[in-house]
DNA sequence: GGGAATTGGTTAGCATACTAACCAATTTTG
DNA sequence: CAAAATTGGTTAGTATGCTAACCAATTCCC
């Protein structure tokens, strides 16, 4: 502690960066009518090549659900992309690159990566590599479920689970996971 | 380029890494009603001692000024916060925490330090030093306003999205600032 | 085979952030 | 000093993210 108050802590620097390098990249797309969500949403379904379940670009993109149910829908409303049922699973439906999004993948990408350039030159590649080191733990960290993780018994060893009264439908909701990187799905 | 598609781009791992480290803040802040944009804001007048105007609190936040009196409202209406006229300028809105929050502020401090620390334990300071002067790199050059920069004037929105008209009144004023530290006000 | 659980998607409602446009007050300047 | 510019704050509208609650379809398992 004490750090809190004389210097700028690692997560307002964290917070920080992110919101600037993302304001930078969507103030470079707007031109094209994109952001950043937008963009990561089409770059996924362009890096996949088949089409992906919405599941899946939630997975992919680290986001939830019903974000994404709003993103495909704004998505979809401009013409990137297209959703259709799939034959297979009839709860899925199967998002695929609409053609307007395919004839700018490419200056996407480019204006990602030369940003990503731009801000990156002259850093030594061996600080990169700590870094990225350094915010991969940190995010791991982040994201694991806090179970035992300081000791505290929680004397609720009680399961409960099982299958107790239920209502009608209340669902109990078991507060799943954001993984990253899942896949799998009904093609 | 290149690691655009073959690996994680620093740029998405940066991303990722504040919504786990923001989101478990949040996380663990929710029992005491708060989250993360109430809690910095909070933390901010608590270090000032002072009554600080709207838009000091939006450059210590780093946001907009809109951004701050939708959150403001939100903190008046929960109680932690007041806000008064400056007697020295009309215009100027002083901001107070109420006693509320004065109550509380300890225990947000020391849960915000406990999970930097138990987010940040184990790593090295070398390497907490290495990552903190990247990102701070990083983020200067992104906030910085791309002027001169490879001599490229936006060759133009070809792509162009079919914006809806606006302008109502035909009256821009693009009136722009942004800056992070910017102090002075009318106390 | 059939009920329970899981999975994919949705809606509703909220929080947080932005830009554009505006008013009112203050400061700058010709 | 008065017009012009700037500054503090606001509203309106939008984007992006979340949780809670739900339905429908599928899968799991007795």
């Amino acid at each position: 502690m004490s750090d809190g108050e004389t210097a700028e802590t690692l997560g307002q620097l964290l917070h920080g960066t992110a919101r600037a390098w993302r304001q930078k990249l969507d103030q470079r797309l707007k031109p094209m009518g994109l952001s950043q969500a937008k963009w990561r949403t089409l770059m996924h379904l362009s890096i996949a090549e088949d089409a992906l379940t919405q599941a899946e670009i939630a997975g992919r993109l680290g986001v939830e659900e019903p974000t994404v149910v709003t993103l495909l829908h704004r998505l979809e409303r401009e013409a990137w992309i297209t959703r259709t049922n799939s034959p297979h699973d009839r709860r899925c439906k199967m998002v695929l690159l609409g053609r307007r999004a395919q004839r700018v993948i490419a200056e996407i990408k480019a204006t990602a990566d030369k940003l990503r350039h731009e801000l990156l030159a002259g850093i030594p590649d061996s600080d990169l590599q700590t870094c990225m080191r350094v915010l991969a733990r940190i995010r791991d960290r982040a994201e694991k479920d806090e179970r035992r993780e300081s000791s505290a018994r929680q004397p609720s060893a009680r399961v409960l689970a099982e299958h107790n009264g239920q209502t009608k439908q209340g669902h109990s909701i078991p507060r799943k996971r954001t993984l990253r990187g899942v896949t799998g799905g009904c093609k």
